[in-house]
RNA sequence: AGGCGCGUGGCUCAGUGGUAGAGCGCUUCCUUGACACGGAAGAGGUCGGUGGUUCAAUUCCACCCGCGCCUACCA
């Protein structure tokens, strides 16, 4: 195939494996900080290192990448920093299914040997993701990828823990946390998603120590009783008024605990008296502090119950549940039980029912944190879009509560703090040689981890050069925008706000975009668990990497989740197609000639019809990306391209080209319209435009390096706009008499157009029309005089007469200017009665009623029209 | 419990204080040298319900119904 040909078809296979390495190759990704252009600089949020491409990601990254190659285009130097999360207890979880799979455990490694392992295993599939992608086009800065366990964010999260440590800001200290059982790690608050659960209730006698009825608690969680230390009442509760201060014995345990008033018990639930577990329930805990009562942990890290359980000890959590309740049955202590839905909080990785745990561990102080990251949206330094996000975050910021950052696993950054013999804690930057406070050699590291999204906090600023002061660091911070999910507002843009605030003074980002969750066409969230999940690669080899990127786009309204259907996508596909063959025509035409050159207002009205409309697009795509409107910017390109330059230009131009006198400037046109809409649609379509652009006389090494249009106002023709609508209204018109009488698509018939005006524009492009509408003859008369049997239609004050032996129908013609004078009539009524109204004369805006009434006149023009028209039909 | 969002043609979704748009689907005709992943012409909606504000409401407000999501220590 010579360099002009195209194939009949778009086959996405063939051309966009080349053109990624190319631009690779080119080094076109790369930011250049010494480029002395302004720069634009946004970071990805980083994959974990156990992920490949899902829907999601293909979803916020085609919408970066759109972002990114439109700035750079305009002439930005553009950083668009790629990464990875090591992603701590996702990615030990895939290791150790993978030991497990091969028989071992990691305590059959050590410490060191998983580490090694986990190391090796992200060498080798780690990076998938990455490759992935490459895949989709994304114009990431490779040589600057960072992944948040490498030496770089090792030494910036010391440094930040350390510093955030010395300022009183980290803590360690033994509270009631989120454990999951089957992780044997601590868990953050947010990493903890709570669904009810259907449960039940039990109610269970507490008998007064010496006797006496005693009092009846209701329970959720009637396992957790053999760690009770008191029952607790409303101290204005009258029915315990008496017992308060007593002492009741705890069944199966036999030990006496006190029964205390405390005003957080509500007096409307169970029987208003409750149990009292400060190890293994948050509000309990908190009581216990209060009303000074003992802690009694009856669990381990596995949720079996322990020594402190009695008999019960070795069994798992629910095995002793289901046996206690049997033995207060036995015992005639359990009074009741009564359906109840829990609210229960799982595991956000395992989905195991989390067990609140008294444990040490270290936390983040967060309300010092959040204070200036509520001070940064507020006073605009940072801005949401979609605007009412920023109230999610208000709402998470202003009530947030310290962040429990260690985490009891083997895969993450260390904690840097260092037990000695005499049990001191050194907190250090440097693995030091010895005890801070007391000298002694012997110093243990902590042996947990923190939660993967303290280092990915810290990426804006880290994956530059932090804690240098480099160059990169002072050009690039704060990143322009910063492009996600709203799924992690709390888990990583709240903390980044936070982190970058605190340490280098200055938000993170200006913008932050918040897209929607990418749901199947039902509505449902995609995810792999519900096997609902499109998968982007598949969708890239059945149609091609540009049509999801465009769909993609075009479905990215804002603050809506779109649904991903395939016909939706289906249809994007044939717009590639058709760019594909508007261009193929293009190339067609082009003969080898370079363009020839023209002056704009000497060009025939059509030409600069088109050239003013690509202006008006240029300008519409402009402002619809800036606002972050993907949806609007691809829809503009879409109808721009198909319903303007393709239905209509290519048809014109097919006249010119057959002029030799036309065809230069035609095709001058035709390449200029084509090659400035590819470069409008770089940013969407990157594959199929730079193979096409490559074929055109062009500039430059590539059109990903090309400026990107702006609209040039010296080009904006309103006439010529105008006078091509009345041409399009007079070629439809007769488009659809010809299909009312089913005229052969191909068979040219003969017309007459009564113009008073003498034809305006019809008579300027009189062989457009002619070729458009498939016309023999074509006549513009000014008056009907003497015309014989036609078919006549009113259009814009002119009348279309069609002479049409044996397909003249007296009757269909009746009833279409019947049907027709329907919708005018019941139109006009609408202003007759809106202008008759003297409120709305008297309060309408002016240009409303001016409006209405031009819009009524015309109709009642239209209307005189059709009834002359019935009149001299009837007549006939 | 609080907060947020959604309900527009068969489906998936835009949109607007002045009687509604797109893609796909559907109907009719057409394999005309860019494209049948195409062309031409059409049909199809009382914009969830009820009130209110307004000259005017699908668009603003209130309530209701249905759906989804987020936050939350009710044992």
């Amino acid at each position: 195939m010579s360099k002009d040909e195209l194939a009949k078809a778009y086959d996405p296979r063939d051309v966009e494996a080349r053109w990624y390495a190319f631009w690779e190759e080119q080094g076109f990704f790369r930011a250049d900080p010494g480029s002395g252009k302004p720069p634009f600089a946004i970071v990805i949020p980083p994959p974990n290192v156990t992920g490949s491409l899902h829907i999601g990601h293909a979803f916020t990254l085609t919408l970066q990448d759109v972002i990114v190659r439109w700035k750079r285009m305009q002439g930005f130097d553009t950083l668009w920093l790629p990464g990875l999360d090591h992603a701590g207890i996702a990615t030990q979880m895939v290791v150790e299914r993978q030991l497990a799979r091969e028989g071992r455990r990691k305590e059959d490694l050590g410490r060191e040997g998983f580490d090694r392992r986990v190391r090796a295993w992200k060498e080798e599939s780690g990076g998938k993701i990455l490759n992935q992608l490459r895949l989709m086009g994304f114009s990431l800065d490779w040589d600057r990828e960072r992944y948040t366990m490498d030496p770089g964010f090792v030494r910036a999260v010391r440094e930040v823990f350390v510093s955030l440590y010395e300022q009183g800001l980290i803590y360690r200290g033994q509270y009631i946390v989120n454990w999951c059982p089957r992780c044997g790690t601590a868990l953050s608050d947010l990493e903890v998603e709570t669904e009810p659960v259907a449960g039940q209730l039990w109610y269970i006698r507490y008998p007064e120590a010496g006797g006496g009825e005693g009092v009846v608690v209701a329970t959720t969680r009637p396992e957790t009783m053999l760690g009770d230390t008191a029952v607790a009442v409303h101290p204005d509760d009258q029915r315990y008024r008496d017992l308060v201060g007593k002492r009741v014995v705890l069944p199966i345990m036999g030990r006496e605990i006190p029964v205390m008033a405390d005003a957080f018990v509500d007096r409307e639930f169970g029987t208003g008296a409750v149990k009292i577990t400060p190890a293994h329930d948050p509000n309990d805990f908190q009581a216990a502090q209060r009303l000074g009562l003992p802690a009694i942990d009856i669990m381990d890290e596995r949720a079996v119950l322990n020594q402190n359980a009695g008999k019960y000890a070795g069994r798992d959590r629910f095995e002793a549940r289901q046996e206690i309740v049997e033995q207060l049955q036995r015992e005639g202590l359990l009074v009741k039980t009564t359906p109840h839905q829990v609210p229960l909080g799982h595991c956000q990785r395992c989905h195991t029912i989390v067990e609140p745990r008294l444990s040490l561990q270290w936390y983040m102080k967060m309300a010092p944190l959040a204070e200036p990251a509520i001070r940064a949206l507020e006073d605009g330094r940072t801005a949401f879009v979609p605007a009412r996000w920023a109230k999610t975050y208000f709402e998470w910021m202003r009530n947030i509560r310290d962040w429990c950052v260690s985490r009891q696993l083997w895969w993450g950054h260390r904690i840097p703090a260092w037990t000695c013999a005499n049990a001191h804690t050194t907190v250090a930057r440097e693995d030091p040689p010895a005890c801070a406070t007391c000298g002694n050699r012997q110093l243990a590291q902590d042996t947990d981890v923190l939660d993967t999204w303290f280092s990915s906090g810290l990426f804006p600023f880290v994956t530059l050069g932090w804690p240098e002061k480099t160059r990169e660091l002072a050009r690039y911070y704060p990143n322009d925008v910063m492009m996600t999910g709203f799924d992690i507002i709390f888990f990583w843009v709240a903390r980044m706000m936070m982190l970058g605030l605190r340490f280098m003074g200055e938000a993170p980002f200006r913008t932050v975009f918040i897209n929607g969750l990418v749901r199947d066409d039902e509505g449902e969230k995609m995810s792999k668990t519900k096997g609902n999940d499109a998968d982007p690669l598949d969708l890239i080899a059945r149609h091609g990497t540009d049509a999801v990127r465009f769909t993609l786009t075009a479905l990215a309204a804002a603050g809506t989740d779109p649904s991903l259907a395939e016909e939706r996508l289906v249809g994007y596909k044939a717009f590639v197609n058709k760019l594909w063959n508007a261009s193929r025509f293009t190339l067609m035409n082009l003969e080898g000639e370079r363009a020839a050159s023209y002056r704009f207002a000497d060009l025939p009205q059509p030409s600069r019809w088109i050239l003013s409309r690509m202006q008006a697009a240029a300008a519409e795509v402009d402002a619809a990306l800036a606002e972050y409107r993907f949806d609007v910017a691809a829809s503009v390109l879409y109808h721009f391209v198909w319903d303007e330059l393709c239905d209509w230009y290519i048809e014109i131009a097919k006249t010119y080209l057959a002029d030799p006198a036309r065809a230069p400037v035609a095709r001058a046109v035709l390449l200029e319209a084509l090659e400035t809409t590819l470069r409008l649609l770089h940013p969407i379509l990157p594959f199929v435009t730079e193979e096409i652009w490559q074929r055109l006389p062009h500039e430059g090494p590539s059109i990903m390096v090309a400026p990107y249009p702006r609209p040039d106002p010296s080009r904006v023709d309103a006439g010529a706009e105008r006078e091509m609508e009345a041409l399009r209204r007079l070629v439809t018109a007769i488009r659809t008499l010809r299909a009312t009488y089913e005229v052969e698509p191909r068979r040219r018939i003969d017309l007459t157009l009564v113009a008073p005006d003498g034809g305006g524009v019809a008579s300027a492009q009189r062989e457009l029309v002619r070729s458009l509408a498939r016309l023999e003859r074509f006549d513009i008369v000014r008056g009907a005089a003497d015309l014989p049997q036609t078919i006549k239609q009113p259009v814009d004050g002119m009348e279309i007469r069609i002479a049409m032996a044996g397909l003249f129908d007296l009757a269909a013609e009746r009833a279409r200017l019947g049907r027709e004078r329907e919708k005018i009539e019941a139109e006009a009524d609408g202003l007759r009665r809106r202008l008759e109204k003297p409120q709305f004369v008297a309060r309408a805006k002016p240009a409303v009623v001016a409006e209405s009434r031009e819009k009524l006149a015309a109709l009642q023009a239209r209307r005189g029209q059709i009834d002359r028209l019935l009149e001299e039909m009837g007549a006939a």
